[in-house]
DNA sequence: CCTGGTCATTTGACCGGTCAAATGACCAAC
DNA sequence: GTTGGTCATTTGACCGGTCAAATGACCAGG
């Protein structure tokens, strides 16, 4: 509404409706506490003038920044969830009035001197983490020092609570479901592909662990094999030698949605159809499975509901607790189940 | 190093190094005024106390928010550029000391509101446009009231220059060079496979121009395709229009990562050899050039010179400007070429 | 000896809000 | 007619820095 460059203040608005500064403020802040009749008086000076207060000068009196930070990961495009969960994130945050600093740092403990920057400037009232690693030593620093934040994601600690609030996606119990489910069409080879990774990515041996205990109860063996890398090339190789066994899978579950990419290229060069002769699912629902020929049945990550989740533990003061989420089958035509 | 919740000020600082306040705001910011031995005294309280400058209070006498504005694009996931963009983007501004915040806002001319919003509260002294379409509106809008910004990418106005400062890829350029680079390498027949998209996507076309100069102007046919959308699908469908012509391809330029899989896979299904019988390149060098078996030849966007050059550019104050970047093609096996 | 100029440092006001205590109007109760 | 309590509004101090002008010490020149 301003043509000119200078920003409206409180007090030009109390000018304006010949009422003090406080009333202003508390029309914005404490509406009950003003008389209906000055209320209107002073609404319609706002609107006039435009008036927007200062986040810089409220920060300062309230010694909250309504700022959120998020430190993105070190390599980008390493998984296909980031895009989405940080679309998701920062549009929780907005609906409860704050919003979102992204930041870099080091991997591990050296980054913490950036989480104490960030802290010690008063930059950010609080954090959220994600891409946690097993044995993070985030959570634990910020929680001794009393510094709000939730994680999504577990640090996996060998024995005892993790530090903090978090939310995750319960990959066994997906996994799981997606074994019945891949059982009660009549599969009785269920191969799980992973990868190996230098980092050890907790994620990945949760879901793991949900395939194993589920075929196990089942009583169905338990073939497995390992990409090099989270890519198609490793993952087509992993898959080849399960196609090459002497009892060759009818299903394979694959860890991720780039292996399952992978793994059905190496299906189909051999001449074989996903979805009828071999059965192949993904995680996380990413792009790629909307993209491959019939789509990809696959995991969804409940963004909106992780990251509201989230939103919502910053805000339920110092203590432990965590929330698992389950994630939602999406079946496409590489493993038509019906759920 | 404060262990209680309190933060440090100024003040204290000041009293424990026994000077006024401005002394130690000048060894912070301009420490050329200050005697060489009351700088190191004060140098030596800042230490002891583990000081730190409040952000909010400096921005509030700076009037300078030291936040830099980022949309994140509606369509997370969309391209697969949109992540280590925000990374080196978020890298290059925390090299000038200041930080990224990002936010959402709706797409077109309704989305103006947020920026005005976070114009008004003083929340940002400038904000980095990308995923700009075709005569998009906010690059007008915002030189019109005087707020910095820089964007990725242009608007491709249909006359004149496009307001503002931008820094864009040379897609054309890079396709071309491809074209070349495989004509040397013996091809005579280079299709091109794009998309139709619903949003006029002013890159694609670019990519598009490019090859088809270069074609032109090496007097070879012009063979196209397009998939329905960017997906593997569509690729791979597009794809075999081509190879099932009289007189086929013996190489495909696809305007991106995702369609050059898809291109892969139907020529591989083929039984076909990507980088002896046919090869093919894509573009954005994403996680998916160096995931498919042997990797995909590609045009790396150059992140971190984007981003540097974005936010050299906003600080170069008003006034219209652009810098047309080359993207590096990186060669891989899908079409080995020797650079 | 007084003036004028640097240099290092300090002082008071200010940025634009919020908080807590103070003011004043109005009305019911003793 | 004084006291006490609510309600609406105002005042002064404060959040933690920065800016601009003022102060004081020191030294060279007329």
């Amino acid at each position: 509404m301003t043509t000119d460059g200078q920003a409206v203040t409180l007090r030009q608005v109390a000018a304006q409706a010949g009422v003090s500064r406080q009333t202003v403020s508390n029309v914005l802040n404490a509406p009950e506490r003003v008389d209906p009749a000055t209320r209107l008086k002073v609404r319609a000076a706002i609107e006039s003038l435009g008036y927007q207060p200062s986040r810089t000068a409220r920060s300062l009196a309230t010694r909250q920044a309504g700022l959120i930070g998020y430190c993105l990961a070190r390599h980008p495009g390493r998984s296909l969830f980031t895009d989405p969960f940080l679309h998701a994130l920062t549009e929780a945050i907005e609906a409860t009035g704050r919003r979102l600093l992204v930041f870099t740092a080091p991997e591990g403990a050296e980054g913490l001197a950036t989480y104490a920057d960030l802290i010690a400037q008063r930059a950010v009232d609080a954090f959220i983490l994600s891409d946690t690693v097993d044995g993070d030593p985030r959570h634990g620093w910020l929680a001794s020092r009393g510094v709000p934040f939730a994680s999504f994601g577990r640090t996996w600690p060998e024995q005892g609570e993790q530090p903090g609030r978090w939310v995750d996606v319960d990959g066994a119990g997906a996994c799981a479901e997606l074994v019945r489910g891949l059982h009660s069409a009549g599969h009785d080879r269920i191969a799980f592909l992973g990868w190996r990774d230098p980092v050890p990515v907790g994620a990945a041996k949760d879901r793991q662990r949900g395939w194993r205990d589920e075929c196990r109860r089942l009583g169905l063996p338990e073939q497995a094999a390992y990409a090099d890398s989270d890519s198609m090339e490793g993952a087509a190789h992993a898959a080849a030698t399960l196609l090459d066994a002497a009892q060759p899978p009818t299903a394979i579950v694959a860890a991720g949605d780039l292996l399952a990419v992978g793994v059905i290229s190496e299906v189909r060069r051999r001449e074989l159809r996903p979805g009828h002769d071999i059965w192949v699912t993904g995680f996380d629902d990413s792009l790629l499975a909307t993209s491959v020929e019939g789509g990809l049945t696959t995991v969804r990550q409940p963004a909106a509901e992780i990251t509201a989740t989230l939103v919502r533990l910053l805000d339920a003061g110092p203590g432990r607790s965590g929330v698992l989420l389950d994630g939602r089958i999406v079946s496409r035509s590489s493993a038509p189940l019906d759920l």
